[in-house]
DNA sequence: TCACCCATGTAAAGTGTTACATGATTAG
DNA sequence: CTAATCATGTAACACTTTACATGGGTGA
């Protein structure tokens, strides 16, 4: 992450300010309770981040003296926050996304329609679906190749990383219909 | 990863190291080139991850005189970094593992065949199968539970997520049946 | 000659991990 | 009174990323 760049675990705290100001401490427990996959639950990851996020003005802190406990520091999202933030999940999808990224991916789905509305998720969704049929057809194309080369393990490997972007894909289908067939914004 | 324990960058190297010598370039090309996922392809990555394995004596560079090219340094494995790659490839699988590191389990399962025989694969696979299934039906518990505050597309970012450990469950099983049938070692 | 591949490495900066520090409140 | 939970943070350290440096060989 270059200099004026947000890491991944900013822009899941950005998010999840987003749909719901908060404390550090609410979501450290989001990270710690829930199976929001693989982000650090460590204090020495979270605070660091929102600061960062504080000092680029995409959120503000506002300190809440909660009930007869110690203060709580609420952080809300600011306008400059929801312009990054919609312009992060509606960003493009790149090939290498869907092989090294996919926890990004689904992060920024789980965001979208809350962000940027329905419209955007479909359009989202179909992208990915698009690009993950070119990768899954690059793997399989990859296996047929080097099957020999492979041995027993490395070919059980990758078929092991075929399967999962096939359930991916699966995913996908399902969930553009499930969007399509929702109804019409008010 | 605190000062005496090798990032799992490091193990990647050491198991392709232990599959068949090879340079810092050689191992690169193998990231670059092959869809093995998210190790970094960059120079200052892998060669001080190389430096720090060697300083432990895990491996052991020599210079080769290449074919009228420039020098190459060619790591093997030394019996210590053996040592340390089994340990590594045979330790047991934790909860949270399943969850959070499952690219490190597959990356241990693709090379435990070649480095701790067929016994200690099928043992891995089992043990895999039994954590996943566990894993499996504690996010369908947080599903059934927390369906309705999630919205939807929270909800289907967490059926994502399942079904694709759904599908790794389905390739254990398929992965034991393929070792079992295997012929005995000679 | 110019560009590209081979091949190895370093330096600066940013981020995450682990462990520690601090202090108030509540339940037993 | 003691432990656990609420709540925020810092410091040391290791690792990765990005960009740069170096130098030989090969093909147009």
């Amino acid at each position: 992450m270059s200099r004026n760049e947000i890491a991944l675990l900013g822009y899941a705290l950005l998010g999840l300010i987003h749909q719901k100001p908060s404390s550090g401490y609410d979501l450290r427990k989001i990270f710690t309770d829930t199976p929001m996959a693989g982000y650090s639950d460590s204090p020495g990851a979270i605070y660091p981040a929102l600061r960062r996020l504080e000092e680029r003005g995409l959120v503000q802190g506002s300190i809440v003296a909660g009930s007869g406990l110690r203060q709580r520091k609420v952080l809300t999202i600011t306008p400059a926050g929801l312009a990054e933030l919609k312009q992060w999940l509606t960003g493009p999808i790149r090939q290498d996304d869907v092989g090294n990224h996919l926890n990004e991916l689904m992060l920024r789905f789980a965001f979208l329609d809350g962000a940027a509305g329905r419209a955007a998720t479909i359009q989202f969704l179909q992208a990915f679906e698009a690009e993950l049929k070119v990768y899954v057809a690059t793997l399989n194309g990859f296996l047929k190749i080097h099957a020999e080369k492979l041995g027993m393990s490395g070919r059980l490997a990758l078929e092991s990383g075929i399967l999962g972007y096939e359930a991916q894909l699966q995913w996908a289908s399902h969930a553009i219909h499930v969007y399509q067939n929702k109804e019409n914004p008010k």
